[in-house]
DNA sequence: CGGTAATTTGAAGAGCCTCAACTAGGGTGG
DNA sequence: CCACCCTAGTTGAGGCTCTTCAAATTACCG
């Protein structure tokens, strides 16, 4: 799909600012007044909901390229913790930017509709490896998840996922302990299904994690066809 | 937040067509082609997930007036399968219809925008559920949830919870199997938080409810500073 | 090179599942 | 009107998965 020049100009405004994060910045906690979302240009994050017993969950790994609290465009409250689980580059995202492509580019508005229905899918698609699945297959759906994400931006990716979480980070993504997180990659090494060097993971078998994970790539591209026209441009 | 007569009429028409469907009906099936969404006006549905293993995992139960299979409205491939827990009635939700919306009702296009957000904090809120809690804690989560949601359709609504869902169903939307929400339920009821009678449950302590399950309501309004003007109407 | 974070491994126990049997209700047909 | 059946709920026993706690090892960063 190709976007018109008024597009442009409006996605272009969301790069101009630039803002270095390191590594364990929280761009925003639960609860604090969500002031708009951001665009993730580099670097992994993860929006996360603290429990009352100290531990989280984490809802989502977001990678480069992503649009960050995306709640925090249209809802209120700071539902979400987001921070950067490596250091990288955020540029912001108001608030102001959202009306404006609502009041005034059509096509545009409806087209993050579309993205933020690809997140509630991918949220569902967790809901049931977390509630129906066993460990193993929750991992091993992970790192397909990550590794079918990741090769949409960077197609030449082949099968070494550099995967910059670590093992608690993992477990929070899934719902397990770091100390079994470490026990199913083991196991997933030992059957072969994956190697693992520091830092990053070779996927050795794609076809055999998707299948003990019921892993389903929905990354496909959306369905564009019921967007409306975009507005002329002058 | 009061409607324009254009933005009324075009939720009229959703209400046109009206189609009465029985307990297990399905609205559609994973794969099966998505030709738009409906709306709930009466009775509850779900939307599910099948597992390899034969298992489901329910993503999101849908009471009285949801909009339902919103993925459908802007996805191609129909990702959840969508049913009736109970019989009721619906309205179909065609995709031109979302067209229109976004072309001409621009503020209305960002209510759905904030509705869909909504939904996707309802799917984070339940991920943590069932990632991070315990058994007891999850069953006690649906229930404020329901219970909750009910009442923003039903102020009057007190603490007598009418729940026409199996503990099967029960199971497959907190991850759980049906043997132990049976148990949970029961020690919910030796703990004096809620008392179960056919078909419906009273909920005698919602605070300890709350405290065990770390539930927190966030049916609260959403923000709708940020909409842009509706179109004058003519 | 020292100190901290992350990973790894073991042992024991809790939580949930599986299997199985039994009960209660609600509708249907004889 | 009752016998029957099918679904849903209930309860018990045993086992497996995952957690917890603890300690040792390795990797990383200043």
């Amino acid at each position: 799909m190709k976007l018109t020049a008024g597009e442009r100009d409006v996605l272009r405004v969301l790069e101009s600012q630039r803002r270095t994060v390191s590594r364990g910045t929280m761009l925003r906690r639960e609860r604090d007044p969500a002031d708009g979302m951001w665009v993730l240009q580099s670097g992994w994050a993860a929006s996360a909901l603290g429990m009352p017993d100290g531990s989280r969950q984490i809802t989502k790994v977001h990678l480069p390229g992503d649009v960050v609290g995306t709640p925090g465009g249209a809802l209120n409250g700071g539902v979400e913790t987001v921070s950067m689980l490596t250091s990288g580059i955020v540029s912001p995202f108001p608030r102001s930017v959202l009306t404006t492509v609502f009041r005034d580019h059509q096509r545009l508005a409806a087209l993050f509709f579309v993205l933020v229905q690809v997140e509630r899918v991918s949220l569902s698609d967790r809901i049931a490896s977390i509630g129906r699945t066993d460990a193993r297959a929750r991992v091993a759906a992970l790192l397909l998840d990550l590794t079918h994400r990741l090769r949409l931006t960077n197609p030449a990716m082949e099968d070494r996922l550099s995967l910059p979480m670590t093992q608690e980070d993992i477990g929070d993504t899934v719902g397990l302990t770091a100390v079994h997180v470490n026990r199913m990659m083991r196991a997933l090494a030992d059957d072969g299904l994956i190697a693992r060097g520091p830092g990053s993971i070779r996927l050795l078998d794609e076809p055999g994690l998707a299948r003990i994970s019921g892993y389903i790539s929905r990354w496909s591209s959306p369905d564009t066809s019921w967007l409306p026209e975009p507005p002329e441009d002058a």
